[in-house]
DNA sequence: TAGTGCTTGTTAAAAGATGAACAAAAGGTT
DNA sequence: AACCTTTTGTTCATCTTTTAACAAGCACTA
């Protein structure tokens, strides 16, 4: 057990992995796993598994796995699993929109509890969701609020900025544009058209192998 | 240059994010970059940034730099800039729909030629793109098409399975399902939940640190 | 309760990725 | 045309990540 070792970034990539096999494992009435089992399902060494594992804490047991329930439980946990994270969203065009309505990860990691916006047509609600203009982002945004989602804007780098002035440590980002975040700040890009490129080439290499 | 030599996964994922920064310069009017302007731009050593261009081929002059516009030209043609790849939908739901009415990404690797579903009442067509029952997909999906985009599905593992005997060779991922990828096909997850996870985890992190 | 068999947690060696340093090659200038 | 400056392409040492191997520890049975 390496309780306060810090988790490899390429580890805590894997998390969400386990958690979404584990729930599928849930789902099938299945209560107890071997690392070798899980290895299979989600195509990652049973090693690799453990040790990500182990760097939680010593969940398993030897001579049995790991019961299903206890790894969801901690994974909830560690991964946002109180359902409770406030998210915010800056932006709310076409993409915009369609996350406020899809908005299913409620149950997953917490939901959006407000969006701003720089189009003064658009300010009002969205199901139930406050939209406001983007001048209010330091009034409103609430003090324990770690996340937003950044669909679009014009003048990006500055809104950046501002968000990590309000205690935004998070970045998950839509917009095809580049910018700078500040230190400290996480930044996860969302890019469709970057993983269709990086399939492409992909694609393209095997083909060339072969 | 090492033309035959297998570009390492972490690079080929950094090509998408040169190319962004490379479109960016251009519109500026930029006609030449040196790989320290790059790395300040995208945050990323020159040193890697060479290495990585490198693999393409010698695109750079000693004592001048990079020709913007021959970059784009190469990196165009390497990811996709055919502008011609022929990408199917699976799923016309909420997130489908809002996928084939963005579908912006046609002037950068290709377009979404068709589409299909499962339920009967969204047969038809959209924006154009016509929707077929997902039991017509063996006698649909074009020869020619590499690549299929998963929003969403029941039996998605059936799917996934009969993709690959379409000659699907990459997926585009949005289900937040767990599913196995039959060997030879690469897999691309654009999961929102799953950054959000890894945000919320590595946050905590630091918050811990502190 | 003692012993056997199985599976975890950990170690250590191998593989992969990064970035500092420099030789090679082109542009500039006189 | 020779020289100096600049910047690339590449090498190598360092750091990170992976995975094979095994000791440690628990479950299960008699």
């Amino acid at each position: 057990m390496q309780q306060y070792e810090i988790v490899p970034k390429s580890t805590s990539q894997r998390y969400p992995i386990y958690l979404k096999a584990l729930r599928k494992l849930k789902s099938q009435g299945v209560s107890k796993v071997l690392s070798s089992e899980l290895s299979e399902l989600v195509s990652i060494p049973s090693t690799t598994i453990r040790r990500d594992l182990s760097f939680i804490g010593n969940l398993g047991k030897q001579g049995y796995g790991y019961d299903v329930d206890k790894l969801i439980e901690v994974f909830n946990h560690k991964l946002g699993g109180g359902f409770d994270e406030k998210i915010i969203l800056i932006g709310v065009g076409n993409l915009g929109h369609a996350l406020l309505n899809y908005n299913r990860w409620d149950y997953v990691v917490g939901e959006i509890v407000m969006a701003f916006e720089i189009n003064y047509n658009l300010i009002g609600e969205v199901k139930g969701i406050p939209v406001y203009h983007i001048d209010e982002l330091e009034q409103r945004v609430p003090k324990d609020c770690r996340i937003a989602i950044l669909t679009a804007s014009t003048d990006i780098q500055e809104v950046v900025d501002r968000l990590s002035k309000c205690g935004i440590m998070g970045v998950i980002d839509f917009t095809h544009q580049h910018f700078n975040v500040p230190k400290g700040m996480i930044l996860k890009e969302v890019d469709i058209v970057s993983n269709i490129q990086e399939l492409i080439f992909e694609t393209n290499s095997i083909k060339k192998l072969q």
